[in-house]
DNA sequence: ATAAAATTTTACAAATTCGTGACAATAACA
DNA sequence: TGTTATTGTCACGAATTTGTAAAATTTTAT
């Protein structure tokens, strides 16, 4: 799953510098230094993102994003304006638009990362939703829930509760089976970059979930990788 | 695995602070008031991760940055600057100097350790996930899985357990197949240049590995050039 | 054939890693 | 407000891994 976003900014500096922080944040960057050039690579590629930056005089950024939302093919496609402080009237005409996000500059590398990929998120809430189902147990993300399905008796499948955490960590390692997962990948998945949790946490919250499975007898789904990691599988 | 960060500070109570929330977190944390004293020590040590916080005035931080980024030795470290929200100039001066993170004050211990953590875990190359099938053997990188298909019988391929420097070892032995490996090769790739090890001991490793192929039926394939160093072979 | 060199085994102590139960702090909720 | 989940941490023991030293074996050179 490749994420291309496409930057529209003529500072060359600025242009490079974000593209670098893209592609280590593992997205794809296209550039456009201006708004012809830009229309041509959307005419090739549909980006998963745009964002405008210090292109063109204000109101023709602002134009530019209200032409993309207005036109069929791009409408959907989530739109974050770079802006400076001063420049108010264009932060105002922004949201005349229904742009997704606005930055204002300055901004932080991490910030800006931080801010695409929580629009990128919002974006996807269907492609999150689809329900999982591995090894007797289904997953819902759309109600939340979890069944299980027990393979000697007849019985309906057991509905299992789970907390928030637990439940996104069985949802993580469910939509990425057979995998091994280090503990900070983990962590970055499921906690994000800013928040410090110990790395045993972790070791706690798969065994709640273990516990939790144990008692639908499932019982082999949740594996420890020593010195790695964990894996949920199928065996 | 020791990670070393050094602090560039003038204030004490901030130096103090962030230095013991580091080390609580089990990195080593060298502090300097200055700039000229932070040379002295990367002279002599060559930090993980330089943090700049509150020193000297703010251009001269940049510039600092700039230095690390230009010099080739120093080029690759990580850097994070520690600024105020109200410095803008600052700010954008980092982006254009490509810091790797700018973290705004006022910040908690929390924040600041996730994201030192996060930069570190970026600046760690990703190992290559491609699956290896040789000599009968298959290695799922991804998965951490090493399976070993048995010609005589028509069984379903056995799973093999390796510990993980074996599963190291086994993946680089296979990845270069053919070749030879000198010890000295072998420590570097699989053990790093800072971990000193006898090198009778990845003599210990090859055995180990041996026997457990052994077990399921794969037996020259580790083998062994006098004088030189061991092979992964297919004969 | 014998000594020297290189490699294979074996055995072991130290260090890591993981699972677990208990715990306080916080958030969610009625 | 009080009550109930949830969160994240800690400390301990058990199990595994790690690296080493030394003995045993094999190979090479003299």
């Amino acid at each position: 799953m490749t994420i291309t976003i496409l930057i529209v900014e003529d500072e060359p500096i600025l242009q490079e510098t974000i593209s670098l922080n893209l592609k280590r944040a593992g997205l794809i960057a296209l550039c456009a230094d201006n708004a012809e050039q830009a229309n041509r690579i959307i005419i090739n590629v549909l980006p998963d993102l745009v964002i405008i930056g210090g292109v063109l005089p204000n109101m023709d950024r602002v134009e530019f994003a209200r032409r993309l939302k207005i036109e069929e093919r791009t409408q959907s496609i989530p739109i974050i304006i770079l802006t400076a402080r001063d420049q108010e009237s264009e932060i105002i005409a922004n949201l005349v638009v229904e742009v997704e996000d606005v930055i204002i500059k300055p901004f932080s590398p991490h910030e800006l990362i931080a801010r695409i990929k929580a629009v990128l998120r919002r974006r996807l809430p269907e492609m999150a939703e689809e329900i999982i189902q591995l090894g007797g147990l289904k997953l819902d993300p759309a109600t939340h829930r979890v069944h299980a399905y027990i393979k000697d008796k007849q019985l309906e499948p057991a509905e299992i509760t789970l907390g928030p955490t637990e439940f996104r960590l069985l949802h993580f390692l469910m939509a990425n089976k057979e995998r091994v997962h280090t503990r900070a990948q983990l962590q970055d998945r499921l906690w994000g970059d800013h928040v410090f949790i110990e790395e045993r946490t972790i070791d706690v919250y798969i065994r709640r979930l273990r516990t939790t499975l144990k008692v639908v007898g499932k019982e082999n789904l949740v594996q420890t990788v020593r010195g790695i990691g964990y894996r949920f599988s199928v065996e």
